[in-house]
DNA sequence: ATATGTACCATTACAACACATGGTACATAT
DNA sequence: ATATGTACCATGTGTTGTAATGGTACATAT
Protein backbone atom coordinates (compact mmCIF):
# COMPACT_ATOMS: atom_id res chain seq x y z
CA UNK A 1 0.00 0.00 0.00
CA UNK A 2 1.39 3.29 -0.92
CA UNK A 3 0.19 6.09 0.43
CA UNK A 4 1.17 9.72 -0.67
CA UNK A 5 -0.41 13.00 1.14
CA UNK A 6 0.28 16.40 -0.29
CA UNK A 7 0.54 19.30 1.79
CA UNK A 8 0.20 21.51 -0.97
CA UNK A 9 -3.68 20.18 -2.30
CA UNK A 10 -6.08 21.92 -1.31
CA UNK A 11 -7.87 18.75 -0.21
CA UNK A 12 -7.29 17.99 3.43
CA UNK A 13 -5.06 15.51 4.52
CA UNK A 14 -7.07 13.36 6.37
CA UNK A 15 -9.62 12.97 3.35
CA UNK A 16 -6.82 12.65 1.10
CA UNK A 17 -5.76 9.40 3.11
CA UNK A 18 -9.44 8.38 3.07
CA UNK A 19 -9.74 7.83 -0.68
CA UNK A 20 -6.51 6.72 -1.60
CA UNK A 21 -7.77 3.21 1.60
CA UNK A 22 -10.78 3.05 -0.73
CA UNK A 23 -8.72 3.69 -3.93
CA UNK A 24 -6.39 0.70 -2.64
CA UNK A 25 -9.19 -1.79 -1.54
CA UNK A 26 -10.85 -1.12 -5.26
CA UNK A 27 -7.15 -1.73 -7.29
CA UNK A 28 -6.97 -4.82 -5.64
CA UNK A 29 -3.86 -3.53 -3.20
CA UNK A 30 -6.03 -4.15 -0.18
CA UNK A 31 -8.12 -7.09 0.45
CA UNK A 32 -11.19 -7.70 2.89
CA UNK A 33 -8.67 -8.86 6.19
CA UNK A 34 -5.51 -7.02 5.64
CA UNK A 35 -3.83 -5.36 8.05
CA UNK A 36 -3.55 -1.87 8.14
CA UNK A 37 -0.98 0.38 9.79
CA UNK A 38 -1.88 1.68 13.11
CA UNK A 39 -2.24 5.33 13.65
CA UNK A 40 1.17 6.37 15.29
CA UNK A 41 2.51 4.23 12.90
CA UNK A 42 0.49 5.50 9.80
CA UNK A 43 0.82 9.33 11.13
CA UNK A 44 5.05 8.75 11.89
CA UNK A 45 5.41 7.18 8.00
CA UNK A 46 3.12 9.82 6.36
CA UNK A 47 4.49 12.40 8.82
CA UNK A 48 1.27 13.67 10.16
CA UNK A 49 -0.29 14.31 13.34
CA UNK A 50 -2.16 10.94 14.95
CA UNK A 51 -4.85 12.84 15.24
CA UNK A 52 -5.50 13.51 11.58
CA UNK A 53 -5.05 9.77 10.96
CA UNK A 54 -7.49 9.01 13.06
CA UNK A 55 -10.04 11.09 11.70
CA UNK A 56 -9.47 9.51 8.57
CA UNK A 57 -9.59 5.86 10.27
CA UNK A 58 -12.49 6.99 11.99
CA UNK A 59 -14.38 7.64 9.03
CA UNK A 60 -13.44 4.67 7.21
CA UNK A 61 -14.76 2.83 9.87
CA UNK A 62 -18.06 4.62 9.82
CA UNK A 63 -18.13 3.16 5.97
CA UNK A 64 -17.77 0.28 6.74
CA UNK A 65 -14.33 0.36 4.80
CA UNK A 66 -12.19 -0.64 7.70
CA UNK A 67 -12.60 -2.56 11.20
CA UNK A 68 -10.67 -1.79 14.24
CA UNK A 69 -10.45 -4.51 16.70
CA UNK A 70 -9.18 -2.55 19.54
CA UNK A 71 -5.32 -3.52 20.97
CA UNK A 72 -5.55 -5.73 17.53
CA UNK A 73 -5.11 -3.48 15.17
CA UNK A 74 -7.54 -2.57 12.43
CA UNK A 75 -8.32 -4.36 9.34
CA UNK A 76 -9.72 -4.11 6.56
CA UNK A 77 -13.58 -4.79 6.52
CA UNK A 78 -14.94 -8.30 4.89
CA UNK A 79 -17.03 -5.83 2.33
CA UNK A 80 -15.03 -2.87 2.32
CA UNK A 81 -14.40 -3.47 -2.05
CA UNK A 82 -18.74 -2.90 -1.92
CA UNK A 83 -18.54 -0.52 0.79
CA UNK A 84 -15.94 1.62 -0.49
CA UNK A 85 -17.82 2.26 -3.89
CA UNK A 86 -20.99 3.26 -1.97
CA UNK A 87 -20.39 7.37 -1.49
CA UNK A 88 -22.37 8.44 1.30
CA UNK A 89 -21.18 12.21 0.41
CA UNK A 90 -22.69 11.91 -2.81
CA UNK A 91 -26.32 10.39 -1.68
CA UNK A 92 -25.73 13.69 0.55
CA UNK A 93 -24.84 15.98 -2.39
CA UNK A 94 -27.68 14.46 -4.40
CA UNK A 95 -30.40 15.07 -1.72
CA UNK A 96 -28.90 18.71 -1.13
CA UNK A 97 -28.89 19.65 -4.65
CA UNK A 98 -32.52 18.90 -5.04
CA UNK A 99 -33.36 20.43 -1.91
CA UNK A 100 -31.75 23.49 -2.28
CA UNK A 101 -32.72 23.71 -6.22
CA UNK A 102 -36.17 23.61 -4.40
CA UNK A 103 -35.28 26.52 -2.31
CA UNK A 104 -34.21 28.71 -5.03
CA UNK A 105 -37.24 27.85 -7.06
CA UNK A 106 -39.11 29.15 -4.30
CA UNK A 107 -37.21 32.63 -4.58
CA UNK A 108 -35.18 31.89 -1.32
CA UNK A 109 -31.72 33.76 -1.12
CA UNK A 110 -28.88 32.23 -0.78
CA UNK A 111 -27.59 34.03 1.64
CA UNK A 112 -31.18 32.99 3.68
CA UNK A 113 -30.59 29.74 2.62
CA UNK A 114 -27.05 28.99 4.24
CA UNK A 115 -28.57 31.25 7.34
CA UNK A 116 -31.11 28.98 7.54
CA UNK A 117 -28.53 26.04 7.27
CA UNK A 118 -26.67 27.40 9.57
CA UNK A 119 -29.66 27.31 12.20
CA UNK A 120 -30.67 23.99 11.83
CA UNK A 121 -27.02 22.69 12.19
CA UNK A 122 -26.78 24.46 15.11
CA UNK A 123 -29.77 23.04 16.89
CA UNK A 124 -28.74 20.26 18.66
CA UNK A 125 -32.34 18.50 19.06
CA UNK A 126 -32.59 17.10 22.65
CA UNK A 127 -29.22 16.38 24.27
CA UNK A 128 -26.68 15.23 22.18
CA UNK A 129 -23.41 14.09 23.47
CA UNK B 1 -45.56 53.71 11.08
CA UNK B 2 -43.03 53.79 13.40
CA UNK B 3 -40.42 52.06 13.23
CA UNK B 4 -37.43 51.72 15.53
CA UNK B 5 -34.38 50.31 14.90
CA UNK B 6 -31.85 48.84 17.63
CA UNK B 7 -27.96 48.67 16.55
CA UNK B 8 -27.62 46.64 19.89
CA UNK B 9 -29.78 43.69 18.56
CA UNK B 10 -27.69 41.25 17.23
CA UNK B 11 -30.52 40.88 14.71
CA UNK B 12 -29.19 42.06 11.46
CA UNK B 13 -30.90 45.93 11.22
CA UNK B 14 -32.39 44.74 7.61
CA UNK B 15 -33.89 42.04 9.01
CA UNK B 16 -35.74 44.07 11.80
CA UNK B 17 -36.75 46.47 9.06
CA UNK B 18 -38.74 43.75 7.10
CA UNK B 19 -40.04 42.43 10.47
CA UNK B 20 -41.60 45.88 11.54
CA UNK B 21 -43.27 46.62 8.27
CA UNK B 22 -45.05 42.59 8.15
CA UNK B 23 -45.45 43.28 11.95
CA UNK B 24 -47.11 46.98 10.51
CA UNK B 25 -49.18 45.24 8.16
CA UNK B 26 -50.74 43.07 10.54
CA UNK B 27 -51.57 45.62 12.48
CA UNK B 28 -53.24 47.45 10.51
CA UNK B 29 -50.92 50.28 10.32
CA UNK B 30 -50.05 49.89 7.06
CA UNK B 31 -53.23 48.57 4.60
CA UNK B 32 -52.38 47.77 0.87
CA UNK B 33 -51.89 50.73 -1.48
CA UNK B 34 -50.73 53.13 1.63
CA UNK B 35 -47.10 54.85 0.13
CA UNK B 36 -44.01 54.43 1.89
CA UNK B 37 -40.96 56.24 2.68
CA UNK B 38 -38.23 56.34 -0.49
CA UNK B 39 -35.09 54.14 0.89
CA UNK B 40 -33.12 57.33 0.83
CA UNK B 41 -35.62 59.04 3.40
CA UNK B 42 -36.37 56.10 5.43
CA UNK B 43 -32.62 55.91 5.53
CA UNK B 44 -32.10 58.77 6.61
CA UNK B 45 -35.05 58.96 9.21
CA UNK B 46 -33.96 55.51 10.45
CA UNK B 47 -30.34 56.67 11.10
CA UNK B 48 -29.39 53.37 8.44
CA UNK B 49 -27.18 53.60 5.30
CA UNK B 50 -29.48 53.62 1.86
CA UNK B 51 -27.92 49.86 0.87
CA UNK B 52 -29.25 48.73 4.08
CA UNK B 53 -32.85 50.02 3.64
CA UNK B 54 -32.61 48.77 0.15
CA UNK B 55 -32.18 45.47 1.28
CA UNK B 56 -35.09 44.77 3.31
CA UNK B 57 -37.18 46.55 0.29
CA UNK B 58 -35.80 44.10 -1.79
CA UNK B 59 -36.89 41.18 -0.01
CA UNK B 60 -39.88 42.22 1.18
CA UNK B 61 -40.99 43.04 -2.53
CA UNK B 62 -39.79 39.28 -3.18
CA UNK B 63 -41.92 37.99 -1.16
CA UNK B 64 -44.62 40.60 -2.58
CA UNK B 65 -45.16 42.42 0.48
CA UNK B 66 -44.40 45.76 -1.11
CA UNK B 67 -44.63 46.73 -4.72
CA UNK B 68 -41.97 49.59 -6.16
CA UNK B 69 -43.27 51.42 -9.08
CA UNK B 70 -40.22 52.36 -10.01
CA UNK B 71 -39.92 56.43 -9.76
CA UNK B 72 -43.12 56.66 -8.65
CA UNK B 73 -42.33 55.28 -5.59
CA UNK B 74 -43.09 51.96 -3.20
CA UNK B 75 -46.32 51.01 -1.55
CA UNK B 76 -48.19 48.08 -0.12
CA UNK B 77 -49.10 45.02 -2.08
CA UNK B 78 -52.58 44.46 -2.11
CA UNK B 79 -52.11 40.75 -1.12
CA UNK B 80 -49.81 42.23 1.47
CA UNK B 81 -51.71 41.54 4.40
CA UNK B 82 -52.04 37.24 3.30
CA UNK B 83 -47.99 37.89 2.09
CA UNK B 84 -46.74 39.04 5.29
CA UNK B 85 -48.04 36.07 7.23
CA UNK B 86 -46.31 33.41 5.17
CA UNK B 87 -42.44 32.80 5.79
CA UNK B 88 -40.70 31.88 3.47
CA UNK B 89 -38.08 31.44 6.15
CA UNK B 90 -39.87 29.12 7.67
CA UNK B 91 -40.48 26.71 5.10
CA UNK B 92 -36.94 26.52 4.22
CA UNK B 93 -36.05 26.20 7.85
CA UNK B 94 -38.47 23.38 8.00
CA UNK B 95 -37.50 21.47 5.00
CA UNK B 96 -33.97 21.61 6.09
CA UNK B 97 -34.59 20.61 9.04
CA UNK B 98 -35.87 17.14 7.98
CA UNK B 99 -33.33 16.78 5.58
CA UNK B 100 -30.77 17.31 7.95
CA UNK B 101 -32.51 14.55 10.10
CA UNK B 102 -31.73 12.18 7.34
CA UNK B 103 -28.33 12.50 6.75
CA UNK B 104 -27.40 12.46 10.47
CA UNK B 105 -29.64 8.92 10.94
CA UNK B 106 -27.41 7.67 7.56
CA UNK B 107 -24.58 8.30 9.75
CA UNK B 108 -22.72 11.59 7.76
CA UNK B 109 -21.00 13.93 10.17
CA UNK B 110 -21.99 16.95 10.93
CA UNK B 111 -18.51 18.08 8.91
CA UNK B 112 -19.32 16.11 6.34
CA UNK B 113 -23.12 18.02 5.90
CA UNK B 114 -21.54 21.26 6.09
CA UNK B 115 -19.08 20.65 3.60
CA UNK B 116 -21.67 18.96 0.85
CA UNK B 117 -23.78 21.80 1.50
CA UNK B 118 -20.92 24.10 0.56
CA UNK B 119 -19.88 22.55 -2.37
CA UNK B 120 -23.58 22.14 -3.14
CA UNK B 121 -24.03 26.28 -2.71
CA UNK B 122 -21.28 27.37 -5.10
CA UNK B 123 -22.18 24.86 -7.83
CA UNK B 124 -23.25 27.94 -10.02
CA UNK B 125 -25.31 25.38 -12.55
CA UNK B 126 -24.96 26.63 -15.98
CA UNK B 127 -24.63 30.53 -16.62
CA UNK B 128 -25.97 32.44 -13.74
CA UNK B 129 -26.07 36.12 -13.83
C1' DA C 1 6.84 -2.78 29.33
C1' DT C 2 4.57 -2.14 25.00
C1' DA C 3 1.15 -1.43 21.73
C1' DT C 4 -3.74 -0.96 20.33
C1' DG C 5 -7.82 2.45 19.53
C1' DT C 6 -10.04 6.09 21.81
C1' DA C 7 -11.20 10.06 24.61
C1' DC C 8 -10.51 14.41 26.67
C1' DC C 9 -7.95 18.97 27.38
C1' DA C 10 -6.26 22.71 24.33
C1' DT C 11 -4.44 26.28 20.47
C1' DT C 12 -3.31 28.13 15.87
C1' DA C 13 -4.13 29.31 11.06
C1' DC C 14 -7.11 29.97 7.53
C1' DA C 15 -11.07 30.55 4.64
C1' DA C 16 -15.88 31.75 3.77
C1' DC C 17 -19.49 34.55 4.68
C1' DA C 18 -22.85 38.12 6.63
C1' DC C 19 -23.54 42.65 7.71
C1' DA C 20 -23.02 47.27 7.11
C1' DT C 21 -20.85 50.97 5.30
C1' DG C 22 -19.33 54.43 1.39
C1' DG C 23 -19.30 56.37 -3.30
C1' DT C 24 -20.84 56.76 -8.05
C1' DA C 25 -23.87 56.17 -11.82
C1' DC C 26 -27.94 55.09 -14.63
C1' DA C 27 -32.80 55.41 -16.82
C1' DT C 28 -37.01 56.57 -15.37
C1' DA C 29 -40.47 60.30 -15.00
C1' DT C 30 -42.19 64.42 -12.45
C1' DA D 1 -33.57 70.25 -11.21
C1' DT D 2 -35.38 66.62 -8.43
C1' DA D 3 -36.70 62.23 -6.93
C1' DT D 4 -37.55 57.20 -7.73
C1' DG D 5 -35.50 52.26 -7.56
C1' DT D 6 -31.54 49.94 -8.97
C1' DA D 7 -26.83 48.59 -10.20
C1' DC D 8 -21.96 48.61 -9.90
C1' DC D 9 -17.42 49.60 -7.72
C1' DA D 10 -15.32 48.88 -3.02
C1' DT D 11 -13.79 48.19 2.30
C1' DG D 12 -13.92 46.80 7.19
C1' DT D 13 -15.52 43.96 10.98
C1' DG D 14 -16.99 40.08 13.20
C1' DT D 15 -18.48 35.41 13.32
C1' DT D 16 -18.23 30.70 12.25
C1' DG D 17 -16.29 26.42 11.12
C1' DT D 18 -12.59 23.54 9.24
C1' DA D 19 -8.25 21.60 9.53
C1' DA D 20 -4.30 20.47 11.86
C1' DT D 21 -1.46 20.57 15.53
C1' DG D 22 0.03 19.23 20.62
C1' DG D 23 -0.33 16.88 25.14
C1' DT D 24 -2.27 13.67 28.42
C1' DA D 25 -4.81 9.76 29.86
C1' DC D 26 -7.51 5.48 29.79
C1' DA D 27 -8.73 0.28 29.38
C1' DT D 28 -7.57 -3.17 26.59
C1' DA D 29 -4.52 -7.12 25.86
C1' DT D 30 0.06 -9.07 24.37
Amino acid sequence: MEIVIDIEDPVPLFSQLVTQVKDAIQNGKLSPGDPLPSIRQLAIDLELNAKTVAKAYRLLERDSVIQTRGYRGTFVHPDARANSTVDLNAWVMDKLTDTVAAFREAGATDSEIRIAFGKVMNERIGGER
